[in-house]
DNA sequence: CGGAATGTTGATTATATTCAACTGTTGTGG
DNA sequence: CCACAACAGTTGAATATAATCAACATTCCG
């Protein structure tokens, strides 16, 4: 936390349309249907960590990201957190919470500057009784994020810290020129994305030296080079039980060759 | 697994409507909609033991619980699982994968005799298309369920085990005449549960030991008589790091005074 | 530059898993 | 009814994994 918490100036009111249009959740709504959701919306630039909801606050409305970044996390009852959710632009949060009338269930922190928007609860449950297609895709909203939750639990439950680690570059990746190597760009801290993948910054700290010396990665601050992402997507998928192929270094120990079933990646700021 | 996996008599078919309508996510109906959704409907009488459906497969359509217990666990490569949820009479699974097309992203199998009932994923989607007040309901039961995973993730991440086995035997307390004492029954082997709580049965056991020894609870098979229940709530409800009260033998460390803002309690059968 | 925030590294400790042996329970068939 | 097998649970020792604590290095900014 810091003490002074600047209040950005906000940017002009009439791009609040825009804003809502361009949010997942409000895609595909005519135009009026903006106009109306955007009538009662606020605007807020928030400087880099400032806290914008608390764990049991009521929550105001919906609220879209224009831009920046917010996490979301849960706090012990001293002041351990961990971090369950990163958002970007275009992102939302609140649907579950606003439709059920329940306070904020989370700590909600800006990560960066950034521009919210926040879409009045009465405006969001007056479209979901009135538009028919809104709900449905509300509904459908609501189930990918239950899928989403159900593959991170499994995720947590199932996973070695450096299989989550892996993962979670392995869906950074984003191709590089050179045909074999990738680049990955940590979105924010390291301590922040440790929390994200249920570990303190140390392990993650470590995590990340082990695949470097086994030359699956470069690590240079943020920008992480993925060198060998085959062999990276194998550590992430792999049973941590099966018999070593090659006795490799100290890497987990087990190297088994096929994915499993489904899909257990991280998403990225998800 | 066992053997032979007997299909056992299933019962008379003209009870489908009211089981239909006995289901949380089918009550309120009217009663045409509960026929129509029981004309394609399909019970399901199975032993213990039987798997239902395996990750990855097609769902035929929501699955609903007469009577008996399911679990639904996440699986490793090799065959470590997870128990992520426990289903008993009136509950259902599946409406999230339906209503996006698609497989099963659990294993489910049964834990007792159970029956089943199955509604055809077309009737469900059509009733929702049809009917605003049932997609309504069926879309805050989607947001409930987000808000359970979500403070499921929680309780992982920050709860100890002797914290999440502490709570969820508070969460499973009835009442015992005696004023002070309460009683809790098991729901299914030590070895789910143990599952269920995130750990494995040798911890589960070891914990409960724990527990007994500090004269909180104590354990006659699946029977978990409940000794002292507020200071059961504290040590779930605990800051794990926070100065001893009295020192009080190997009962993790801390005795924090007072309980979290929100309710990280695990529900029984959830 | 100085100071705060961020990240790294080593040593130690906490928490839970694994493996193995053992006990008790339950249901089944002889 | 008993013997037996399968299952369920307990216990101890060794081990794995990550957290914690502390010191230090680096980067970011004003």
């Amino acid at each position: 936390m810091r003490a002074p918490l600047p209040r950005l100036p906000t940017p002009h009111p009439s791009r609040i349309p825009g804003l809502i249009a361009h949010l997942g959740i409000f895609s595909r709504l005519s135009e009026p249907q903006v106009a109306e959701l955007a009538t009662d919306a606020r605007l807020s630039h928030l400087g880099r960590g400032t806290p914008v909801l608390h764990r049991g606050e009521p929550l105001p409305g919906l609220i879209g990201i224009g831009y920046g970044l917010l996490k979301l996390a849960a706090r012990g009852v001293n002041s351990e957190e961990r971090v369950l959710r990163l958002l970007g632009a275009g992102e939302s949060f609140g649907a579950a919470s606003i439709l059920l009338g329940r306070p904020c269930p989370v700590d909600v922190v800006t990560l960066s500057d950034t521009l919210l928007v926040t879409v009045p609860t009465t405006r969001v449950l007056k479209l979901v009784d009135l538009d028919p297609k809104f709900a449905h895709r509300m509904m459908l909203a609501l189930a990918e994020r239950n899928m989403g939750l159900l593959s991170e639990l499994a995720t947590r439950a199932l996973q070695r810290g450096i299989q989550r680690v892996a993962c979670y570059l392995d869906s950074l990746a984003r191709p590089l020129d050179g045909s074999e190597r990738c680049m990955a760009t940590l979105p924010v801290a390291k301590a922040v994305i440790a929390s994200r993948l249920g570990m303190k910054k140390e392990t993650l700290s470590r995590l990340l030296h082990e695949l470097a010396q086994n030359g699956l990665i470069v690590v240079r601050g943020p920008e992480v080079e993925i060198l060998d992402r085959a062999r990276l997507a194998e550590i992430a998928y792999r049973d941590p039980c099966s018999p070593d192929r090659q006795a490799a270094g100290p890497l987990v120990q087990g190297a088994s060759t096929r994915r499993p079933p489904s899909d257990p990646k991280l998403q990225t700021l998800s």
